[in-house]
DNA sequence: GTGCTAGTTCAAGTCGGCTTGATGTCAAGG
DNA sequence: CCTTGACATCAAGCCGACTTGAACTAGCAC
């Protein structure tokens, strides 16, 4: 006999943490693969819910579905598909460099603020110029 | 005499990287004070170009123009404003803690994608189950 | 005056990433 | 058999953050 997966469409949506809606739009645009169907309905294997974690992951990185979707397809596709991945990776990490480096930045501006005391902030030292990036505007 | 603050939208624009148009909406939805006008023209004080670095750097670390307009109005404004500050920094601080992680996470993957060299992806100790985060769902 | 450039307003459009609503189908339980 | 509930499709809507386009104006050069 055939192996039906053994996920509805409900179950991933529960397991996931993510929408039903989220699942066929992903689906739609190509980010998952069609599931088999049964009598109409999405039968989903097991590991998709690791799928979608790793989507979610990436995309609170940055990635945009688009990005993400060259990442996953290179993993199930033929030849050129590491070099895909690497041109990805190559184009997307300097990006996410600067994400980080932002982050950083912002976060320690937030830790200040959250133990903040200043009567006014113009007395306080968290918006002063040495605490701004430099404008540099290297890329783009 | 009065002082005609130096700088045209124009010269902001170019100045601080921002379309004039996205510096009018700015000021559309109260993130930047309305400038003097000098017959119909926006004129601007020379500070204007830090606050917009201000705003690109806190939008790159993932907060809304909302959330942002906040944290700006705090400096302005009277009282109450380091305590708003507070507020938005201790809802934001975990969130953005959340995004380095998750950043870091993924700039592993495409670390390790950039000098991949396994033939196919089935191969590639990339997607492991151990690289990915776990689903706790703490929050949200 | 006649342009030209840089500005102005306002409404509408765009894009990514979904959600919502209308309408329909199917299998299981009472 | 009938209802319920989970699923299906499809078009349309929504939100944030802008951009674009049309139509107009003000100041400067010639």
């Amino acid at each position: 006999m055939i192996e039906i997966p053994e996920l509805s469409i409900g179950e991933v949506a529960r397991e996931s943490g993510k929408a039903a809606s989220a699942i066929r739009y992903y689906e739609e645009i190509g980010l998952l693969p069609e599931p088999v169907r049964v009598s109409g309905r999405r039968r989903y294997p097991r590991d998709v819910v690791r799928t979608l974690a790793v989507i979610e992951t990436a995309q609170r990185a940055g990635l945009t579905l688009d990005e993400i979707r060259l990442l996953l397809r290179a993993s199930v596709d033929d030849v050129a598909a590491t070099d895909r991945l690497r041109e990805v990776a190559e184009r997307k990490l300097p990006e996410l460099v600067a994400l980080i480096e932002r982050a950083e930045l912002v976060r320690g501006w937030l830790e200040d603020a959250a133990r903040c005391v200043c009567p006014t902030l113009d007395d306080c030292p968290l918006f002063e110029p040495a605490r701004l990036p430099e404008r540099e505007h290297l890329l783009s």
